[in-house]
DNA sequence: CCGACGATTTCCT
DNA sequence: GGAAATCGTCGGT
């Protein structure tokens, strides 16, 4: 790598999460996710997330409003909002407005940087790169279910943590649409990826469907 | 490499 | 009744 030497602390991104919903989903790239189970802690560096913009965005769970299940989206920043979908998968999402708006970024995928042997337990037949990519293998990674919806991710001794992790330039960042959400178009910047990072999944367009 | 399909909860029409 | 912010497996190219 090419990188200048480090010689002094680097100032790190701050993660804010009642900043504009894109502003902190970039920023979230790079930051360590920490799960901390019985079993002990496994980490997570962050390489892919997607924002949801609540009551204006089609494409969020709080588009039709507040429901049991999407009622953490409308609580205060900073905690998680996790949902369990196709009959199978638990999705994480941090929530990153103030209480009433419901916005939230969706963690996509991520690299495996502690807890390898941990969290290799938990999905035997997976590939290190694997681990993490996509937002179902990652929860399932850090053992996060239904559980930890409502944890806030900003105090110290929570079993689910943020962390500042070392800074992403902007070249390094790819955007575009989010996967598997239709109509999304090429002018928001939804998604944000780490370019060339192989941990970042693969990308499936939305599909339209007719009313029935 | 690719597309099809099943698993099975929550929400919407 | 049917689709969904998904994934693993199967069969074809």
């Amino acid at each position: 790598m090419g990188g200048r030497e480090l010689t002094a602390p680097v100032p790190l991104p701050r993660v804010c999460y009642d900043r504009p919903v894109l502003e902190v989903a970039r920023s979230l790239l790079g930051c360590v996710l920490e799960r901390e189970t019985a079993d002990g802690v496994v980490a997570v560096r962050l390489t892919e997330v997607e924002a949801y913009a609540g009551a204006i965005d089609p494409g969020s769970h709080a588009y039709r409003g507040r429901t049991a299940r999407n009622a953490t989206m409308f609580g205060p920043p900073g905690h998680a909002y996790v949902y369990f979908t196709y009959g199978m998968h638990y999705c994480l999402n941090l929530v990153c407005a103030p209480a009433g708006t419901a916005e939230a970024v969706l963690l996509r995928a991520g690299e495996v940087v502690a807890g390898l042997e941990l969290t290799r337990g938990r999905q035997p037949d997976a590939r290190d790169r694997d681990l993490a990519r996509g937002p179902a293998r990652l929860t399932r990674a850090l053992a996060v279910d239904r559980v930890l919806d409502g944890v806030d991710v900003t105090a110290a001794g929570s079993p689910l943590r943020v962390l500042a992790g070392g800074p992403v330039p902007d070249a390094a960042v790819l955007t575009g649409p989010r996967v598997g959400v239709a109509g999304d178009g090429a002018l928001t910047p939804w998604r944000f990826s780490i370019a060339g990072d192989r941990t970042v999944s693969a990308y499936r367009p939305g599909v339209r469907r007719r009313r029935s």
